[in-house]
DNA sequence: TCACTATGTTGACAGTGTTAACCGCACGAT
DNA sequence: ATCGTGCGGTTAACACTGTCAACATAGTGA
């Protein structure tokens, strides 16, 4: 009676991916349970493990929501290229790219709100540098860079890849926090009536 | 000795105000540890008081951080209005607001992720309004009105409300959590070269 | 086959928010 | 002036959390 070869079914004594596993509760939770917290002992017992057996793939409670937060971002890189992809024009794409991070962090409230508070401890920015080296930085200051006129110091593309940041962050975050109505048409307003810096001198 | 007139020494039995006090603490724990969060254990201890003392003021934790969160926004609104008496021109007024929004929160990094995390328990806006009806929020409001061109549509002077809260409400956020460097001469650039709504079409 | 390591377990500890039961001071009615 | 009521505090306890220490087991290389 199954003799437990490589991949075994299931209940082997050792859990085969828990590192895995216990990232996939994770999000399953922070899906589910749409506002608060998430806890160690919760996503370890949901995931069928005892709490401590957590510590041998996370070095602590923060290490663990790290993870997630990470594959957060790449998450939300992922529907920005998609969204990015779907218009010709660059900057059509541009303002999609900020659409679809608020988009996303309506879609994923407790997702957004764990990336932005672990903000700190997902992706350190280099000193001086500005919007880590994560995908999604990476996308957007590549479109910066394309949108704005040859001659633009780089002081110009600095303050334009924060200024957009900036912008659909605290969007996002004034939505998901009832200060602002979530009308999509309102939000595609805001998002788009921005950034024409080719526009003016 | 002390016969506990109407406004007594202090160790009476009873606080005489400690809700003040309760409060009092809080703000002081959370400019003390600047980061991370606040305990009702904690401010109760802090204050010289039994942890359970505090149900007697508060219905719950969320209560007491709810108040914390209502004086920041006090102090907020003060601080902007501050900046703004000291400019003449109407636009550097507004400015200075913006400015004074992130210098704010970069003061208080405890108590500004607080008023965050809790802004939808603290002035919850009524539906279809924007930004609720705190002091800070009407002067943001009242600059923006003042500033955009007279035959500005009401759906403007939202999308404009809307941009210059999410901008710097984002901005602040990113230099707290060392995504943009805190340079007062980048984050005054970030702010300054923002809604120009008078100079293009 | 046997030690060894990687990975899981139980048990405990300190700390949290919250409830229940209790107590004392101050004040208003008698 | 006395007494009862209630507001504002107390301690004890509960369920929960993150984390550590000690133990147990499965699979692997000698």
């Amino acid at each position: 009676m199954e003799k437990t070869k490589t991949r075994a079914k299931k209940q082997n004594y050792h859990h085969g991916d828990l590192r895995s596993a216990l990232i996939a509760t994770g999000l399953k939770l922070l899906e589910t349970k749409a506002g608060g917290e998430i806890g160690l002992r919760e996503v370890a017992r949901e995931t069928g493990v005892s709490a401590t057996a957590v510590y041998r793939h996370f070095p602590d409670k923060d290490a663990l929501l790290a993870a997630l937060v990470d594959v957060g971002y790449e998450k939300l890189a992922d529907a920005q290229e998609a969204a990015a992809a779907r218009h010709e024009e660059r900057d059509a794409g541009f303002r999609a790219i900020g659409q679809a991070f608020v988009y996303f962090a309506l879609a994923h409230p407790a997702l957004f709100r764990l990336m932005t508070s672990y903000m700190h401890l997902a992706g350190e920015c280099a000193d001086g540098e500005v919007v880590g080296d994560n995908r999604a930085g990476r996308l957007l200051k590549d479109n910066i860079a394309a949108l704005l006129p040859a001659d633009a110091s780089d002081r110009d593309r600095e303050v334009a890849t924060i200024q957009s940041l900036a912008l659909v962050h605290g969007l996002a975050q004034l939505v998901l926090a009832g200060q602002v109505p979530n009308d999509s048409a309102l939000i595609d307003a805001v998002v788009d009536r921005f950034g024409d810096w080719d526009r003016g001198a």
